[in-house]
DNA sequence: TTTATAATGATAATCAATATCAATAAGGAG
DNA sequence: CTCCTTATTGATATTGATTATCATTATAAA
């Protein structure tokens, strides 16, 4: 199961990394993989504290930080100001339909244009590391 | 000429919109308009102060966004925390080639990319308005 | 000109994220 | 199990970029 992968990655991290397991870890672990996409810390700091009050928003952040470095984590950007974090499904990329009139993110996967990504790449002697390509617009709901 | 053509554009935008004519803003748009790519607010800010000393930082981002609104300008978020500007060329678009080795930022354009975009938006009935492209990595030199 | 209104620039406010730091917790050594 | 070094936590201050405020100045139409 993904999610217990997941946490099983993030462990070996930190242990690898010689770093500590701590209650407040495992309750960010927790939450954060059973959770929905793109969740910003803002929420994903009030899901904390409503099961485990007391935690503080400075640790949230360092942790979803962890996840990113760890790898069990994305770290996203969509332009309005507040960091997002989805959990990573190894092997696998998804990209975004951003629905600009009720804010609805959807995602798709389109291997072809993967393709074609890696081809512009080489024809640059660049080497790609990540991409981000987001699709900006009205949603079905929001189009009628 | 592209660059006169935006700032026409400009000005019939400040016209329209019932707003005035400045010459801090005839400024802005000077220097804007010949400038290389991508631009933060800062670095705009700093080339404006050399040629035009006195302008306010206020000024300069209140400009940038009316030619974002004006459509002569892009808003760019490239997730380091600054708001970048570049000119936009009508009917044209070109996605981003980022380093993260020295920060170069190369431009391409792919047709069948844009045209596999919309075949995706069409599958989830999404109309698209615009789009955000970019491809992280090292370039030429720095894969070296 | 006059006059209503928009724009400017200095500065304060905002907002998310990060740094600071004293108190606490983890986990290996003995 | 206890000690001890070191990492972590959480409260708060700070940062850094952008935006709001507001008195003053400039624009452009009458």
């Amino acid at each position: 199961m993904k999610r217990e992968k997941n946490k099983e990655l993030f462990r070996k991290f930190v242990s690898r990394q010689g770093l500590k397991s701590t209650r407040q870890r495992e309750n960010i672990l927790d939450v954060f993989v059973s959770t929905k996409q793109h969740m910003s810390v803002e929420e994903l700091y009030e899901k904390l504290r409503a099961a485990h009050p007391g935690i503080g928003y400075a640790t949230v952040c360092r942790t979803l930080k962890l996840f990113a470095q760890s790898g069990i984590a994305h770290e996203i950007h969509f332009g309005d100001g507040r960091t997002r974090y989805e959990p990573a499904a190894q092997g696998e990329h998804h990209d975004h339909l951003v629905c600009t009139g009720c804010g609805t993110i959807a995602e798709f996967e389109n291997s072809t244009i993967e393709e074609l990504q890696t081809a512009v790449a080489d024809g640059h002697d660049f080497l790609i590391h990540s991409h981000k390509l987001e699709l900006y617009g009205l949603c079905a709901r929001c189009r009628k």
